[in-house]
DNA sequence: TATTGTTATACTCTATAACTATA
DNA sequence: TATAGTTATAGAGTATAACAATA
């Protein structure tokens, strides 16, 4: 008989759907707002989003990179795109002369700023909106132990070890 | 003061972070899972699989890019691909005649055959690991009303209604 | 040698709108 | 007139691997 530890069950599958349709779902309109908003898209906000949220306005390509789930050499473009339109600028890292850090400017900020109100507005209206402010905790309770336990086993490394060996 | 309904809390937002990674590092190790096994993007595995769970193996091109949440014209490139590697049909529809079915072949029942433990192991080592059974209903009791919520305001039409009249 | 980040090439995918055909 | 689907063109993004520089 199959590994049972791995079958997954109709509650479970009727989970797994609904949160690939609510990502896709939420992720269109978010891009939506924010194309309308500020010209920007979502992967590009979420650096800004970063950036902006640190008192240095820093950070390094690498930990951008892992932060928002993105490849190295697409950071590096969509960074590069981000810095021709003057919202943020690089120079060397001061500790590690191979890391770049990446800064917000003013102009990034401003942008954030202008595209926020908007951004929770959206988030607010087709996430939460059917949910009280017990089941949005509710909800951070069951999803935070779980991106703590994918970000534990990092997709990239670690080869997918299918087929366990049969204990 | 800012309309306080459209607010969101530090709870909220933590709900929200935690979505937007969950599903980025689930899609993640799902693409991976199936490249390796199908040769299939998570796109083209949407779509199988959909035709695959209905007893015709058949869907309009209209029900299948709502369904999985992609514009026309992109589900007809891949549609497109899929024909051409031999996973699904296309026909004109029967009862009306602008329509197009699309309908799985038996070479795509068997990719989604051999894929589909994998992806199911992935789902679950992934998602599943760190919740339990009661914790999977209660995600899936969250996120289903939310889906429909999403789904009865199409983010298609419906112009972005910002700035709500103060009421 | 390992890591950081960039680059180059080729490729995949997407956006937009125009277009055909049927309802 | 409205809807279903396709197409064309152009552009955006991605993957892969090779590369330079620092640790």
């Amino acid at each position: 008989m199959p590994d049972p530890s791995h079958a997954v069950d109709p509650v479970q599958l009727g989970a797994y759907f609904a949160l690939v349709e609510v990502s896709a779902l939420l992720q269109h309109g978010i891009e939506q707002q924010l194309r309308e908003d500020g010209d920007l898209t979502f992967v590009r906000f979420q650096v800004l989003m970063r950036l902006d949220q640190t008192a240095t306005g820093s950070h390094r390509m690498t930990d951008l990179a892992d932060a928002i789930v993105y490849s190295r050499s697409g950071l590096t473009y969509q960074v590069g795109l981000l810095e021709k339109a003057g919202l943020v600028t690089r120079a060397p890292s001061p500790d590690d002369e191979r890391g770049v850090a990446v800064t917000i400017t003013d102009a990034g900020r401003a942008l954030i700023a202008r595209v926020l109100p908007g951004h929770e507005e959206v988030v607010s209206d087709l996430l939460f909106e059917p949910l009280s402010r017990d089941d949005a905790r509710t909800l951070a309770g069951l999803l935070t132990p779980v991106r703590d336990h994918m970000r534990a086993a990092p997709p990239r490394s670690a080869a997918p070890r299918r087929r366990s060996p049969r204990s």
